[in-house]
DNA sequence: GGATGCCATGTGAGCGCTAACATCGTTGCT
DNA sequence: AGCAACGATGTTAGCGCTCACATGGCATCC
């Protein structure tokens, strides 16, 4: 800074001032000390700047291990609100989702001194393991439910709207029986999607069958799919997530079952390949662009100390050919 | 810091040797100094260490700004492998595939003095506008071509070697029609997929019809199957992702064209769903993971000044149910 | 037994920047 | 004209750490 200071004429504070775009330097002087800038080559040491500041500059953002597309989509939008905020992003997967795994990465994070976590991994445990250390740094949780009591925030695109959204079309089709595949209930999402399918179907008077629940993939999906073939396939099924959705019709379509003649089936996300399942699926999509940008918005907020009011993303529901009315 | 000396009654730079394993510290000393750093919750400031030591700790990842299975696993794989190595990894997603976009990707890490950076963006525009950085930062590409003339480390899986085993695998069968969908031919890979593809069709004495391009995308892989359904299918398709697949798969289901006993169709990748499309597609599985840690390993590596030998990692053919003899 | 060397620890300086304050010249007001 | 106020710039200190060097104690060796 020195350099550029001498080479410009002017004190290595001017030329601090230029860089922090303060408002009295005289447009000549400012003009100098750029020229100098570009001629050197100079670069700022964000290491002693965030020295005297005591702001790092870089946000931590947390994210399941896992090469799915919601937690994905999200992280990159997270990214790119960051960015456009000034703040470079840190990333720390998890090695499971554990208490101990939280830990791990959020010390990570606090050894860098970032100034705000995001945390894209909405489970019961991390949730809980996360309570230790919110006021300890900003922290933003990807939650389809508000956190009473807990003191970090929570954002997410709503799921249970999004489920009612699903069921509420199968019923509107004429089906009656509406069974839900579940995601793993220790999954806030999972779980908000599933009261959302339940309480829709009683707003309607249908009574709600026992819920399958397994994880989130398309194995498990299809080993569901096999046992419905095998027992008697429902006049519906609401997924919990694409995949399962896809290990369905996999399963349905090995063992002779139509969809959505036999049976209608709908999906939750639309991941960018739901449009050529077969049949294209008729799904939920979450706008995860806009989930991303809003929680950076949230945690831009608290890392000034404000509280914003957080309302959740509304999903809409993409009808495609896996959906029709029950047969009689 | 001198917080934890005056309560372990040594002086602060004894604290710092404790902190940096330095060998020439008494245990009991020792001992003592981690207890005062317990008890006052400290942890030592990133950014006067970063300022002193000239090293900040941090690498930097430029992906491709899309929620795409194979960059996602990669990253997910390179952010353990650096987290194990002791650096933080710092990430910017493209905004677009073009020299504007990476030269804002590296300016904004190199202003966050990165020590290194991966590049997951296997494209011709990339590594071009990657070369005027290469003697200022150690860089690391993915990328199937080595780079004659290029002065950064390229790693990938090999691509051709993963094209060879699809082909020939349907040259097995019998297949003497092997048509290919190729990706766009300025990306890196899926050229080598193309020459891959080709040269195993010339070792096998078959012509090699003309390829169609396309882009990644489910949609164009439809739109492709949906003319060749209308103007003939040929024995075999192999498409250069496994997106591509499904999205032949989906107009050869509609079109009434019996997938493998009409025409074979192979992938590539190996996503999480392939297993489960319909059919459940044959493809050539890449081992992200391995490619994550190996690109790390080349990084630090480079940052040491060491120049190692790079291989590429082979891939395998994962047959499942899109591929079977040809009808006569 | 005194010189030698090593181990454990302390002292001082400085990394590159920003914040606070000091200085000087100029404008605007009475 | 004279003084306050402000705008533009310079000067100084210090953020929290590590590096280089200084110091003192103790074992080792001839």
């Amino acid at each position: 800074m020195s350099d550029v200071a001498q080479v410009a004429g002017v004190s290595h504070q001017t030329v601090s001032r230029v860089l922090n775009a303060h408002p009295s330097v005289r447009p000549a002087t400012r003009a100098r000390v750029l020229e100098a800038i570009a001629e050197l080559g100079y670069r700022r040491n964000t290491a002693a700047r965030a020295l005297v500041t005591r702001r790092s500059g870089a946000i931590g953002v947390v994210t399941t291990g896992l090469p799915y597309f919601g937690p994905t989509s999200t992280l990159i939008a997270v990214e790119e609100a960051a960015r456009d905020a000034g703040y470079f992003v840190s990333i720390a997967t998890l090695a499971g989702i554990d208490a101990p795994s939280v830990d791990q990465a959020v010390e990570h994070f606090l050894a860098q001194a970032v100034e705000g976590i995001i945390v894209i991994a909405p489970h019961d445990d991390v949730r809980d393991a996360l309570v230790q250390f919110a006021d300890e740094v900003p922290l933003v949780m990807i939650a389809a439910e508000p956190s009473p009591g807990f003191s970090f925030h929570t954002m997410s695109v709503d799921q249970e709207l999004g489920a009612r959204l699903a069921t509420r079309h199968l019923l509107e089709l004429g089906h009656r029986e509406v069974v839900h595949l579940a995601g793993p209930q220790d999954w806030i999402d999972a779980r908000a999607r599933l009261v959302g399918w339940r309480s829709e179907l009683a707003a309607a008077g249908v009574t709600a069958p026992e819920p399958i629940t397994g994880d989130w993939s398309a194995g498990r999906g299809y080993e569901v799919g096999r046992r419905l073939v095998r027992d008697g396939v429902p006049s519906a099924v609401f997924a919990a997530n694409d995949q399962l959705a896809l290990g369905l019709l996999h399963a349905f379509a090995e063992g002779g079952v139509a969809v959505p003649r036999d049976v209608s089936v709908v999906g939750f996300d639309d991941v960018a390949e739901a449009a050529h399942f077969s049949p294209p699926l008729t799904t939920v999509r979450q706008d995860f662009a806009t989930l991303g940008a809003r929680c950076m918005q949230l945690l831009v907020a608290a890392m000034g100390g404000i509280e914003l009011e957080t309302a959740p993303i509304p999903p809409r529901l993409v009808v495609r050919a896996s959906t029709a009315p029950p047969r009689f």
